[in-house]
RNA sequence: GAGCCGCUAGCUCAGCUGGUAGAGCACCUGACUUUUAAUCAGGUGGUCGUGGGUUCGACCCCCGCGCGGCUCACCA
């Protein structure tokens, strides 16, 4: 077994072993009242060499060593804690021989020490902190990785997360950010009257989408249950219920491939305002978008890959059929039947299509192929054909699209919204086609006979839109795949 | 699910047409009281992802398996 460790963890685990025996808690429990090394860099960052020469600042704070330099009869070493870092200085007869001793005797890069020192400039003019007394918290048994080139190897930066965050601090960057995304929208919504519910994650009857779900099982009921596919169906439940504004940030569960863009469990926005329209939410997207970017990154101006994203409101808008003449060039006589759109998806190679799919699919499915790779700059897609939107209105001038809006950046689809169909007899209708094609497809499906009672109650005009949390995080940080952005994505176990 | 690529020291990576494993960092020993990837000298550390095969000989060639990445498919 002991063949096994490295030489590094050998020597620390009897390091650990001749604190113990010195009587010196390695994994000391006590409390430690410290100041914040953020704290710290506030309060005297500014302040010059002079100031610290006829000023004695006494600070104690606490974190973990990142990196050493020896010097033999002193030490440089820099102290993190959070999301800063002070350089330190510790120097023989500065501090006490027993403290000096501890420190070059046991203590390493990578364990977690308190400090007590008083602020001075080096001769480089770096804040740094000039060690009084110190002591070993946590002992760190196993070695940092590599100081220059950090942890590269992706899949252990999955696995162990919390090395990656240890040593790349693009890594921390990325969920500082995405922690902020989501604060600001939350505040956002709040200071728009809305109302933050929970609704289950365990669902009988997985509706709102389209995917396959998670499947579990409530022992103690004997009862099969679903991880939710998304939330939509509990929240207009909600808006029923008279909570005019609602949303909910959280998790959906989606049992479908892995990809760059695609995790099983991702983080939704979902919000829903009684009387509005879709294109209330349009400008309200917009606002609050645009508004998170210059937040997040402090510019409109996005760079995303090698694409250039601009967040300036507003938003470029346009209708689904006219982006394929704008956009994918096609001329109205080329794509005004199905069978031509037929014989250019095949053309292209696109699987999936059916001679019997209608004209709306179609034209769905050649916005997909030829116009959604092309959308780098925020754009609304509107006017989506009924077949391809089963919870949405349809639009009162023209039947045969509905009042909706997709919103794409950088190529792909962000959100989703539309003035929701609150008739319960055409959602009963809509619902029974799904049902039916679902059960084709083999999925577990059931009429959601509450959901149109709920409609029979009377659901006001009513606009709702998702957004998905990973993607916006993904552009604001400039990161290729999602996993860069959720904390522990789904990997197969180590055998 | 398919194709391509990767897996070598704790970390980052070399390793040629097959000849028996290397560097830098980390670590240990020594020198060094203002460094910034500190520096200098010496040293420890490997079941080369895993299981088979070919060969006198395999990190290298062949086959299977595992995990990961990318692309495609599935999927919003």
């Amino acid at each position: 077994m002991e063949q096994d460790i490295n030489i590094v963890e050998k020597g620390r685990t009897i390091k650990l072993k001749k604190l113990k025996e010195k009587g010196i808690n390695p994994f000391d429990n006590n409390f430690i009242k410290k100041e914040n090394i953020k704290d710290i860099i506030e309060k005297y960052s500014s302040k010059d060499r002079e100031f610290f020469e006829n000023n004695i600042i006494t600070v104690k704070t606490a974190g973990r060593i990142v990196i050493i330099r020896n010097f033999g009869k002193a030490s440089f070493f820099r102290l993190r804690d959070g999301f800063e870092e002070i350089q330190c200085y510790i120097q023989k007869g500065v501090v006490k021989d027993s403290d000096f001793e501890l420190f070059t005797e046991f203590i390493d890069a990578g364990d977690i020490c308190w400090i007590e020192g008083h602020l001075f400039r080096t001769k480089t003019n770096e804040l740094t902190i000039k060690v009084e007394r110190t002591g070993v918290l946590t002992k760190s048994i196993l070695p940092l990785p590599e100081k220059w080139h950090g942890l590269k190897d992706i899949e252990v930066r999955f696995r162990k997360r919390y090395v990656d965050l240890i040593a790349n601090s693009e890594a921390r960057e990325i969920f500082k950010k995405r922690a902020q995304t989501i604060n600001f929208i939350r505040s956002f919504l709040n200071a728009g009257e809305f109302l933050e519910v929970e609704t289950p994650i365990m669902q009988a009857n997985p509706g709102g989408a389209t995917a396959r779900p998670f499947k579990t099982h409530h022992n103690a009921l004997n009862l099969n249950l679903y991880m939710r596919i998304a939330p939509e169906l509990f929240l207009k439940r909600l808006v029923v219920g008279g909570f005019d504004r609602v949303y909910e940030i959280g998790r959906n569960f989606r049992n479908e491939g892995i990809s760059v863009k695609h995790n099983p469990e991702f983080t939704m926005l979902e919000f829903y305002m009684a009387y509005a329209t879709y294109e209330d939410l349009m400008n309200f997207v917009e606002k609050m978008l645009s508004e998170l970017a210059m937040h997040i990154c402090g510019t409109f101006q996005i760079n995303y890959a090698s694409d250039k994203l601009d967040f300036t409101p507003p938003f470029k808008r346009i209708k689904l059929k006219d982006s394929l003449y704008e956009v994918a060039r096609f001329k109205p006589e080329d794509i005004d039947s199905s069978l031509k759109l037929y014989d250019i998806l095949s053309a292209r190679n696109v699987s999936n299509i059916s001679k019997n799919d209608s004209y709306g699919e179609l034209l769905t499915l050649l916005f997909d192929e030829m116009v959604e790779p092309k959308l780098i700059n925020p754009t609304f897609v509107t006017d989506y054909p009924v077949e391809s939107s089963p919870l949405a209105r349809r639009n009162d001038k023209n039947p045969e699209v509905v009042d909706r809006f997709e919103l794409f950046i950088a190529g792909r689809e962000i959100g989703n919204a539309f003035s929701e169909l609150n008739d319960p007899f055409d959602q009963e209708e809509r619902f029974k086609a799904q049902v039916e094609t679902k059960i084709k497809e083999g999925l577990p499906v059931e009429m959601d006979d509450d959901y149109i009672e709920a409609l029979k109650q009377g659901l006001p005009p009513t606009a709702g839109c998702g957004i998905g949390i990973d993607r916006i995080v993904m552009l604001l940080t400039n990161s290729y795949s999602i996993r860069d952005v959720i904390l522990f994505p789904l990997l197969k176990p180590v055998k």
